[in-house]
RNA sequence: GGAGCGGUAGUUCAGUUGGUUAGAACGCCUGCCUGUCACGCAGGAGGUCGCGGGUUCGAGUCCCGUCCGUUCCGCCA
């Protein structure tokens, strides 16, 4: 061993002690006389000094450390032996563990030198350096107290949720990485065989399938911490590329039964890996949400239920009416909401332009608004087309008061409901609604089979993925309008962020068959793109459900991190690339061949 | 693919209406200093102002193009 103890671990009980310590030194005050270095490793800082009248042992000795101490510079990685010593009590560093004590040393060893740092590491001067730089140089960053803070932090949570489901009865099972394109979902990564030349591996979107078949197996119940993978753009709450889900799945249950195993975790992890407090709760429980109720009061299917802002139907009140741009919406088959912001009427005009904004690059065609001036004065530039009177009608049925605003969406229903939940959402973020002291959680539930199909490649196409089982089973399907029928489908949200999505799985060989005829796919579609399910599903698959939340996110959002790359060891920058590895990268003509590949020249 | 914002020293930034030799802080180098802990003091090095073109007597600054970064939208459970 090259240390006796750590640098975060000596007190003043180990005073008196001969100690041997190793680490990166953090920043060196030179007097001429005597030298100061601090000396840092993972677990802390320790000032050890070269006094070159230091009478710890033999003055030659003392000297000679003394005299190399000198060419120390920050970074240079090195291994020290010496006693340690009371500090006097004026000299005592409150902000440091080791604040009692220094080390006197006798021995000097440099164990390797270092280039300048690009960047600094004290944490009083490192200011807030361009990423590109951090992850070129992660292998530094990664030095940072504040980055192990955080890896420590992830590795706390993961270990929290292993136990959770070991105590649970759960098997954690690994599940292939090199796995099948999915025809459905985002896009793939994709690795060419060399057995099968022109034939493909995916990496895995999500273990969906697997771990449906592992139900058939009769595994039971199952947990992964999941590496993801897909080729989608990157947001600063989603990793490019590769991520981790907490992926579970159980047989013979319910959605209740989920949500059971799931809200005590998620309850635990915000109490113990957050400050934030948990509000919202009814009768100890998540709220749950219907998703068309959560479209319309919120505009979301992730509302953020720390603040309140409510949107309201108001389309009967406004059919006929004399604005023609509600209307027409109303004629043309759309609705008409309105979203009252409380306090709403201190926003300038250009605010109000920006929000408008905001609605249009969600589709609206503009954002109509109301403002309630003192004395019930309405100020707003339709009030001359809707007529006082139903202006003021309006305002009471939002229940708003002087001081507030009123918008309005009309449109088609999608579009109302998408302009109006971002101008919700935009609006709660200035007035300043969004308390990060504050956890709310919520369900939502009875998520839509179907939906209108979008590019019209099908009239009718699975909302979310496929393998749900439609509420009401086989009935449901032959006997309902597709568009009506929901789905055993549920997301679980926290502060208006997605945290995971679930599913009650359709194990029936014979309803999904039917729903997929409905999304317009035939039985033998249905065998070639999902072959290995259906045909595990003719051999008694019990009923099951599952969910998978996305563990780097929920760490994120708990502790409102400014991006999801900070937790990970080795992120990704927003390009997809790896700037320490400099991935991706070209590789040779021989493994091209291998592969029967060939590269366009463009 | 689209939009906003940005690119000046190793790092973070300032740079006025277009005007002399482009600045600051930290870092780095040299020297001095025995109680500092954001040590101090004295001195010094360090710049293709992202790149290309244009306007001008003169461009970091104005115009056009382009590249790169970043956030958002599209996309994505």
């Amino acid at each position: 061993m090259l240390r006796t103890h750590t640098c975060g671990e000596l007190t003043k009980k180990d005073v008196g002690r001969e100690v041997e310590l190793s680490g990166w030194v953090h920043s060196r005050r030179d007097h001429g006389g005597i030298i100061f270095i601090d000396l840092r490793d993972r677990y802390g800082i320790t000032q050890i000094t070269f006094d070159p009248s230091s009478k710890v042992a033999d003055s030659l000795k003392i000297k000679k450390a003394w005299e190399e101490a000198d060419r120390l510079r920050n970074e240079w990685v090195i291994n020290v032996k010496g006693k340690v010593v009371a500090r006097p009590d004026n000299m005592i560093n409150p902000k440091l563990k080791t604040g009692e004590i220094e080390v006197e040393v006798y021995e000097l060893n440099i164990l390797n030198k270092s280039k300048t740092p690009p960047f600094e590491l004290n944490e009083e001067k490192f200011h807030n350096v361009k990423e590109q730089i951090r992850l070129k140089y992660r292998f530094i960053d990664l030095r940072r107290p504040e980055i192990q803070k955080l890896l420590d932090l992830k590795d706390k949570f993961i270990r929290h949720i292993r136990k959770y489901f070991y105590d649970k009865g759960f098997t954690e099972i690994q599940t292939p990485i090199l796995a099948n394109s999915s025809p459905e979902g985002a896009r793939d990564f994709l690795v060419p065989s060399r057995y099968y030349p022109g034939k493909f591996y995916a990496l895995p979107q999500a273990p969906q399938q697997f771990k449906q078949l592992l139900m058939v197996g009769g595994l039971d119940k199952y947990f992964q911490i999941a590496p993801c993978f897909r080729d989608e753009d990157p947001r600063q709450d989603r990793h490019y590329g590769e991520f981790y889900q907490l992926d579970m799945e159980m047989s013979f249950v319910e959605q209740e039964d989920i949500f059971n195993i799931m809200e005590p975790l998620m309850i635990e992890l915000t109490e113990k890996f957050s400050n934030k407090k948990i509000t919202g709760l009814k009768d100890g429980k998540f709220l749950r949400i219907p998703w068309k109720e959560a479209m319309n009061k919120y505009g979301t299917d992730k509302p953020d239920l720390r603040f309140n802002l409510e949107i309201k139907d108001i389309t009967e009140m406004v059919e006929g009416c004399g604005f023609g741009v509600f209307a027409n919406a109303i004629k043309d088959g759309g609705i008409v909401h309105a979203l009252k912001v409380d306090k709403g009427a201190q926003f300038t005009r250009k605010e109000i332009d920006e929000l408008t904004e905001l609605a249009q690059s969600k589709g609206a065609k503009g954002l109509a608004y109301i403002v309630i001036k003192p004395n019930n004065v309405l100020q707003s530039p339709i009030i001359k087309f809707l007529g006082e009177e139903l202006a003021q009608d309006i305002v009471r049925r939002v229940e708003a008061q002087e001081g507030d605003i009123i918008f309005f969406g009309a449109d088609k229903w999608e579009i109302v409901c998408a302009s109006l939940g971002a101008v919700r959402d935009k609006c709660g973020e200035k007035l300043g609604l969004k308390d990060n002291n504050k956890a709310v959680w919520c369900w939502i539930v009875d998520f839509p089979m179907y939906e209108k199909g979008e590019d019209g490649e099908r009239e009718i196409d699975f909302s979310h993925n496929p393998f749900s089982m439609p509420q009401g089973g086989l009935e449901a399907l032959e006997n309902q309008n597709p568009l009506e029928i929901l789905a055993w489908q549920f997301d679980l949200v926290l502060n208006g962020f997605e945290i995971s999505s679930g599913a009650i799985r359709n194990h029936n060989p014979e309803i999904m068959y039917k729903a997929f005829e409905i999304a317009g796919y035939t039985k033998e579609e249905v065998d070639n793109k999902f072959g290995a399910m259906i045909r595990a599903f003719k051999y008694g698959a019990p009923p099951h459900g599952g969910n998978a939340p996305g563990i780097d996110r929920l760490l994120m959002v708990l502790n409102d991190l400014g991006s999801i790359r900070d937790i990970y060891a080795f992120p990704k920058d927003g390009q997809g690339r790896d700037l320490m590895m400099n991935s991706p990268s070209e590789v040779n003509k021989k493994q091209l061949d291998e592969l029967n590949i060939e590269i366009k020249e463009e």
